[in-house]
RNA sequence: GCCCCCAUCGUCCAGCGGCCUAGGACGCCUGCCUUUCACGCAGGUAACACGGGUUCGAAUCCCGUUGGGGGUGCCA
């Protein structure tokens, strides 16, 4: 029996949550769940420049929301600065590394001369200067042999030691650089599985040849996730692309879709079952399963999957969770009850929940201008429909303003109005268009019996009238 | 430049040597249903990058070419 799993997720605190790193993070989260293993956080904020320990709070919060719960308290690499020091003495003893003054200027200039290859040239690599400030620690790399892994999702892969680098361990102010601290801490925390974005390959054979350089144990096994590209096929990024989590989040996506979709990104299950329950896609999961290409962030197939799981809610659980998206408070909560089933099978997101019901809402709808040219200035027969209809509408008796005596009203009123088909009956698809203009501002919406039922007699009368008004 | 990775419909995924006349999903288009929209239903559109091998047989294996991406920091 091998060591349970133990993942982790290792975010730097450079900015907020991104699509890209949830990615990364829901599929260790996904491994750690199916293997009963445990998903651990670490937060790599070696870097105090560039550090903004606020952003943190994002990256937790947004893990959080999507449901990826981890196990025990998130590990600050700026706290364990004692542990790096001790392993970078070590590497030190054994002549691992060595110092180095060479400025990133003054390497760059010797590189040009050279024919313009980058890299470190090895300048000080035998020179055997002493550690002191302004000096960095230099991993000494082999110039025989290949270093290399079998990575889960895409095999074999293997570098020649000769194209490694030495590269800096410590920085010349003592502090530790990413591999040191990286390749450290996984060995530390006992980490199992590696699993992270493809932008890692390179790094990881000189994180190995560290590991090794410090007496510690491999990790079992490494995964490099597909990198998440735009359209044009470029690594999404923060600048150009639209990957802020909480963005989602406030454009009225479900975090059971997000975790969804996110899934999907290079790997499906077999039975192409694609929206369902995250408790399936962990018994499902396989990094072996994953594939190696780069996948497009599809905002549009998002919205499907989000509308697929908006629609598989209860009707309660779908006013709850749209709730928070109601600008107008208490009457959009009440309004949105009333129509509740009819919205949630509308919507994609939550945040097209409230212009479905506004008309409930306020006092006067706002006139969309396409709808109203669409419907009143292009209609036929418009003021002869709204006269009959708010004939019929106002004889109708108190007791039976209902969804079905109010489709008869309207039906009979479109018949007054001559909207009818061949054999007499009503022709309710025209004969409706001026009536729910008139009603809601908007040509599209919920049911017109049921809005209508719902707008009250008095409102509904008024706004006919109204609309019947500037109709002329 | 060098190193590494990748290559099936526009997109995501299936395919792991014969079941492929290449399947599903999103998108797009048609039609049906229908009080608008949406849902649902029935169709349609559209791909194995190219060239060599290996094999009785290749989308599947190997090599090369081309194309794309990633890395190349005293960032992570």
């Amino acid at each position: 029996m091998s060591n349970p799993v133990r993942v982790r997720f290792a975010p730097s605190p450079t900015g907020f949550l991104h699509v890209g790193s949830g990615h990364s993070a829901l599929a260790n989260w996904l491994v750690a769940r199916q293997m009963g293993g445990e998903f651990l956080l670490r937060i790599e904020d070696t870097d105090v420049e560039r550090n903004r320990p606020e952003l943190v709070d994002n990256v937790l919060e947004m893990l959080h929301w999507l449901g990826l719960d981890w196990d025990g308290t998130p590990v600050h690499q700026s706290e364990r600065g004692d542990l790096y020091a001790a392993a970078a003495e070590k590497l030190v003893a054994a002549g691992s590394v060595y110092f180095c003054d060479c400025t990133g200027d003054v390497v760059q200039a010797r590189n040009k001369e050279a024919g313009g290859k980058p890299g470190y040239d090895g300048f000080c690599r035998d020179r055997n200067l002493e550690p002191g400030p302004g000096r960095a620690a230099r991993f000494r790399t082999p110039h025989e042999g290949r270093t290399g892994w079998d990575d889960l999702v895409r095999g074999e892969v293997s570098f020649a030691n000769a194209d490694l680098e030495d590269f800096v361990v410590l920085r010349g102010n003592g502090a530790p650089m990413f591999l040191l601290a990286n390749a450290f801490d996984d060995a530390d925390m006992g980490i199992t599985h590696v699993i992270r974005g493809e932008d890692h390959v390179n790094s990881t054979p000189k994180y190995l040849l560290l590991v090794d350089a410090l007496g510690m144990a491999r990790p079992e096994a490494f995964a490099h996730m597909p990198l998440l590209v735009n359209e044009g096929r470029k690594k999404l990024s923060k600048r150009r692309d639209d990957v802020s989590m909480s963005d989602y989040r406030d454009r009225g996506y479900l975090p059971e879709a997000m975790v969804n979709y996110l899934a999907l990104l290079g790997w499906g299950p077999a039975d192409g079952v694609e929206v369902r329950p995250i408790s399936e896609i962990i018994d499902l999961y396989r990094l072996a399963d994953v594939n190696a290409s780069p996948a497009f962030f599809d905002q549009k197939k998002l919205s499907f999957v989000n509308a697929e799981t908006i629609r598989g809610l209860s009707s309660e659980e779908f006013q709850r969770r749209a709730e928070p998206f109601l600008t107008y408070g208490a009457p959009a909560v009440a309004a949105l009850a009333s129509l509740a089933t009819e919205v949630q099978e509308r919507v994609r997101t939550l945040t097209e929940v409230e212009p479905m019901i506004e008309f409930l809402v306020v006092d006067e709808p706002e006139m969309d201008e396409a709808s109203w040219t669409k419907a009143i200035t292009k209609g036929k027969a418009v003021a002869e429909m709204l006269d009959a209809t708010i004939a019929r509408l106002d004889a109708l008796a108190p007791g039976d303003w209902a969804p079905e005596h109010i489709q008869a009203a309207v039906s009979q009123a479109a018949i007054d109005a001559g909207h009818v088909n061949e054999e007499g009956g009503p022709q309710l698809s025209k004969a409706q268009g001026p009536v729910r203009v008139a009603i809601s501002g908007r040509t599209v919406g919920p049911p017109l019996w049921e809005s209508i039922t719902v707008l009250g007699r008095d409102r509904t009368l008024a706004r006919l009238r109204g609309t019947r008004a500037s109709v002329g």
